[in-house]
DNA sequence: TTACATGATTGGCT
DNA sequence: AGCCAATCATGTAA
């Protein structure tokens, strides 16, 4: 460094000073130089040419030079006078001139980088998620409702909902909590690097825009430990969902209710068991399913009737009974025939109820009749569109 | 553990 | 696009 420098050796015939020669920063101590050397003693006392002006400069760094091999006492003592020194400040913004015009520079480029693109994606993730952001009715409860939506969930899922939540809602404390520290860390280390700076900076040269810099660096690193940690909460999130996605995967029977629905639906339409859009749409909502669910289910439900009536026998009968009792309360009861009640498909006045009676002994099954009077289904009339189980009903009593 | 029930998927057909 | 038929994968009861 400058100790290096022949720092008393340049005598005016490179009419530079320091023997730094050239160099830009050399510029102020060359105009101190310069001033002193006209032989006007404005300012400073007891001189009277340059010999003398250098000598004091090389007195000031020979001292600094030494001041590590005295003892702390003797070296607070002499810090002391270096700073009460009259050449100390020229001699101290000069260093700093050169300090900045040096090997800080080049690390300019380093700074102002602009905002990482994975940075930004990580942010917008934790903000869709509800991790980041507000804490009520945000990305938690908008990913649940879209995946419920999306994937047809029944309403005994609802406990997997809140497990779902009560783990995002963990990660997310996790997450405040943490990143609340690391910036609680980064403003006491900047504090306390500044604090140190501008303690040093009295000794040796420390502009403010290094110091700046510094703290730059500092939130620099700081913002890396925080993007570590937004990515293992990113990766968190992720696991959590795909764990959740996937239990909803498995295959759930329908609950019992849903079920019922689905089968008076099916019985009480057995001559034509297509339901409409409507009517699809209707079943779901009854029965807190998709609508490609209710058709999966009569998909399924046809197929396997059609394969083996004897088997549904007993179903069928029982959907019969069932339909039939609730045709007589509706009879007796103010209530309209085309009303659903509670959630019951039980229609009035249609004619596939009238199959529904149940099989005399050795007579044919009015179902299996019903199915092949129909010709397999296959020349099945096709439901109108937008007709409800209501107005199916209606089409079938004729 | 096993057999059966049942919801979902897939490929082909109309 | 909607349906059928075969099949898969999982739930459930014995």
């Amino acid at each position: 460094m400058l100790q290096q420098q022949p720092l008393t050796g340049n005598g005016p015939s490179n009419g530079r000073g320091l023997g730094v020669s050239g160099h830009p920063g050399m510029h102020a101590l060359n105009s101190v130089h310069q001033r002193r050397s006209d032989g006007g003693d404005s300012g400073l006392e007891g001189t009277e040419n340059g010999h003398e002006t250098r000598r004091d400069i090389g007195d000031i760094l020979q001292q600094i030079m030494t001041i590590t091999d005295q003892s702390l006492d003797e070296a607070q003592a002499k810090k002391h006078a270096l700073n009460c020194h009259r050449m100390k400040p020229a001699l101290f913004s000069v260093l700093c001139e050169i300090k900045e015009k040096t090997g800080l520079s080049m690390r300019n480029a380093q700074e102002d980088d602009a905002q990482d693109p994975q940075l930004v994606r990580l942010d917008n993730m934790l903000l869709a998620e509800g991790v980041a952001g507000p804490e009520k009715g945000g990305g938690a409860a908008a990913a649940v409702s879209a995946a419920t939506s999306s994937g047809g969930m029944s309403p005994d899922s609802s406990l997997e909902h809140s497990d779902y939540k009560s783990k995002l809602s963990q990660i997310r404390g996790i997450y405040h909590t943490e990143l609340e520290k690391y910036e609680q860390a980064c403003t006491e280390f900047t504090t306390h690097v500044m604090n140190l700076l501008r303690e040093q900076s009295r000794t040796r040269p420390v502009t403010p825009r290094e110091i700046e810099r510094m703290v730059g660096i500092i939130h620099h690193k700081f913002s890396t430990i925080q993007t570590q940690l937004k990515q293992s909460t990113c990766e968190a999130v992720m696991i959590l969902r795909s764990r959740f996605l996937d239990a909803r995967r498995k295959r759930r029977n329908f609950s019992k209710q849903a079920t019922e629905g689905l089968n008076e639906y099916f019985y009480s339409h057995l001559s034509n068991p297509y339901p409409s859009e409507e009517a699809k749409e209707d079943l779901a909502k009854l029965c807190g399913i998709t609508v490609s669910q209710v058709c999966n289910w009569f998909g399924n439900k046809r197929i396997r009737y059609k394969k083996n009536i004897g088997k549904f026998q007993e179903e069928a009968n029982l959907y019969a009974m069932k339909t039939a009792l609730v045709v007589r309360q509706g009879d007796d009861s103010p209530h309209t025939p085309n009303s659903t009640g509670s959630g019951s498909f039980s229609l009035t006045g249609s004619a596939d109820l009238f199959l529904g009676v149940p099989p005399v002994n050795g007579e044919q099954s009015a179902y299996q009749m019903g199915l092949q009077t129909n010709g397999n289904w296959k020349g099945r009339n096709s439901p109108p569109s937008g007709a409800s189980p209501l107005s199916d009903q209606s089409e079938n009593s004729d």
